[in-house]
RNA sequence: GGGCCUGUAGCUCAAUGGUUAGAGCAGGGGACUCAUAAUCCCUUGGUUGGGGGUUCGAAUCCCUCCAGGCCUACCA
């Protein structure tokens, strides 16, 4: 049994600068491994990029750089970004990195010795331009092979396959017989399916001759191994698999098998959901040790893909720099339900963030402390109360928030946790009207009771911080520092009662101020 | 062609086959002054895409049609 709850992303191709899908995915699992560190669980954050193959030499070539100059400058951008959306991760896999090339070649010696992978011809038609075989889809209505592929040949080419269908009973029984495999469900159905047609094996390799930027087989200097055995190792071998015992990388048996591959829709089928189960199979990984794909949905824009080719990619640096990362996290941690798509929109973003960090909860804190420094001198008196609407907040709303919290974030809907958080604080803000603090400091037979006010809102904020902590560490940190509490933050924490009798509490500073609409276009 | 998903209030979404289909936002009305022109209360608004069927009971299950999205394949 694994020690360290081990999370991974699928890891992006240096090809192209990042999007707001590639932004949602690391941010979704960075939530996910600070909610295991909120729980006191040990974890590993891995995430990273995808460096070889035939579009990353093309694009270098085209800038007069060598693939690697060109993979390394297009990693620098991913990298950045991690580090401006507080995506904190433990591991980093880029598959240029040598152990992961020592790694891959071991895999692939060790299933060429057990006669998993076999050499084998292929005639077909090839575009010269593309540098690829065409199959007829790529036939236009007069079924022929369009202008823009330029001269098609027929040509016979020899390559490495995988004996991917000799596993295809194991997988469909391993699928019916696994309904965590794949989450939310209805993929696991949608995989079914897809299994069900699988035929043929899968070509493994390109010849050098077409494709050098790669990792060389270890069997055949004339191959290079193609995105399968490459790109999906990283899952293992930056884990450790099959290295040496002072490489440096995380020792395997604490980590495996992984909690959750977090992909996207995209890659379930047929990368990750046959392709990558059948390869743990086939390298001896026992049923129990092939890990749950989480998989999520798409930001859309308007209703339709988002694609550069249609100009309405979102670029998550302009958003982190225009709104701010807190504002940005939590939009895009709140306006999708987990494995489902979303439309994506600045104006939603605008109009969450406002109403429900900025009026909700910026604002509570704000007057919460107003109040107690204008009454008390920001000083907290704990003490025992027979009013039921404050017993009411204690023992039942905020016992709730934090229980529907933390079923909610175990089952990855992060988007109902926020709700069970903000609602907490929806209800302090309720409770401020209905008792009245400022009616209650001109009554001084009242003391009591705007004692108690002052303390449930104060410890009702502190239990809204943490709950918002995976998902908004900077903004959760400052509402403890406000309410002058440095402890970090810990679930085992989210119970009443953690502030003490005479506590002092800071000093109030607007923390999420409002996000202004940018001017409108004149009609 | 095959598969999967979606369709519920103006918008974004909820509702293990079981009260009168709910919540937030937006709209309308009111209250309050501690606070970031914030907050709170009340309120308008639905033929659950259409049509059949099963059931004591259907947004939910079955059939069919319509609309949108995604994956995948061109086999008879």
């Amino acid at each position: 049994m694994p020690d360290r709850t081990f999370f991974t992303t699928a890891i992006d191709y240096t090809n192209a600068a990042p999007h707001i899908g590639h932004a949602y995915e690391k941010v979704l699992t960075d939530v996910l491994a600070r909610f295991e560190r909120l729980c006191q669980r040990p974890v590993y954050f891995l995430t990273g990029v995808d460096q070889h193959g035939q579009k990353v030499q093309q694009s270098a070539e085209k800038e007069g750089l060598t693939p690697l100059e060109f993979a390394e400058q297009c990693t620098a951008k991913f990298l950045a970004l991690w580090k401006t959306l507080g995506v904190e991760f433990d591991g980093w896999a880029a598959t240029t990195h040598p152990l992961h090339k020592q790694a891959v070649q071991r895999i692939l010696q060790r299933l060429f010795e057990e006669g998993q992978l076999y050499k084998q011809g292929h005639r077909g038609f090839y575009s010269v331009r593309q540098e690829q075989f065409l199959t007829d889809k790529e036939r236009n209505e007069a079924g022929e092979f369009g202008p823009e592929w330029g001269q098609v040949v027929e040509l016979e080419e020899e390559n490495y396959y995988f004996r991917l269908s000799a596993h295809k009973d194991w997988l469909l029984a391993f699928i019916d017989t696994h309904e965590h495999f794949v989450v939310p469900a209805f993929r696991r159905l949608e995989l079914r399916n897809a299994v069900e047609r699988l035929s043929g094996d899968l070509c493994i390799s390109r010849p050098k001759t077409r494709l050098s930027w790669g990792i060389e087989l270890p069997f055949d200097s004339e191959f290079v191994t193609y995105v399968w055995f490459d790109a999906l190792i990283n899952y293992i071998s930056f884990a450790g698999y099959l290295a040496d015992p002072d490489s440096g990388l995380p020792e395997f048996r604490s980590l495996w098998p992984a909690k959750a591959h977090v992909i996207g829709k995209d890659i379930l089928i047929p990368a990750h959901g046959v392709y990558w189960p059948i390869m743990l199979h086939a390298l001896g990984f026992p049923d129990e040790e092939i890990p749950t794909l989480l998989v999520h949905g798409w930001w859309n824009v308007s209703g339709s893909k988002m694609s550069k080719s249609l100009g309405n990619a979102v670029d998550p640096a302009a958003l982190a720099e225009r709104y701010g990362v807190s504002a940005l996290r939590y939009y895009l941690m709140a306006d999708i339900s987990t494995g489902r798509d979303a439309d994506f929109s600045e104006e939603r973003l605008r109009i969450r963030f406002n109403d429900e960090l900025a009026n909700n909860v910026g604002n509570l804190l704000n007057r919460s402390l107003n109040m107690a420094h204008r009454y008390r001198q920001g000083v907290l008196r704990r003490a025992a109360t027979t009013d039921a609407d404050l017993i009411a907040l204690a023992d039942g709303e905020a016992l709730k928030a934090v229980a529907d919290y933390t079923q909610a974030m175990e089952h990855y809907q992060i988007d109902t946790a926020l709700e069970a958080a903000v609602g907490l604080a929806r209800a302090c803000n309720q409770l401020i009207e209905s008792s009245a603090p400022w009616k209650l400091a001109k009554d001084p037979e009242q003391a009591g009771r705007l004692d108690a006010v002052l303390y449930h809102l104060a410890e009702s904020l502190r239990l809204v911080a943490i709950l918002l902590s995976p998902v908004l560490p900077e903004a959760a940190q400052g509402i403890l520092a406000q309410l002058n509490v440095s402890d970090v933050p810990r679930l085992t924490a989210a119970v009443w009662g953690g502030l003490p009798d005479g506590h002092l509490l800071g000093t109030p500073v607007p923390l999420f101020p409002r996000l202004e609409a940018p001017p409108t276009e004149a009609d």
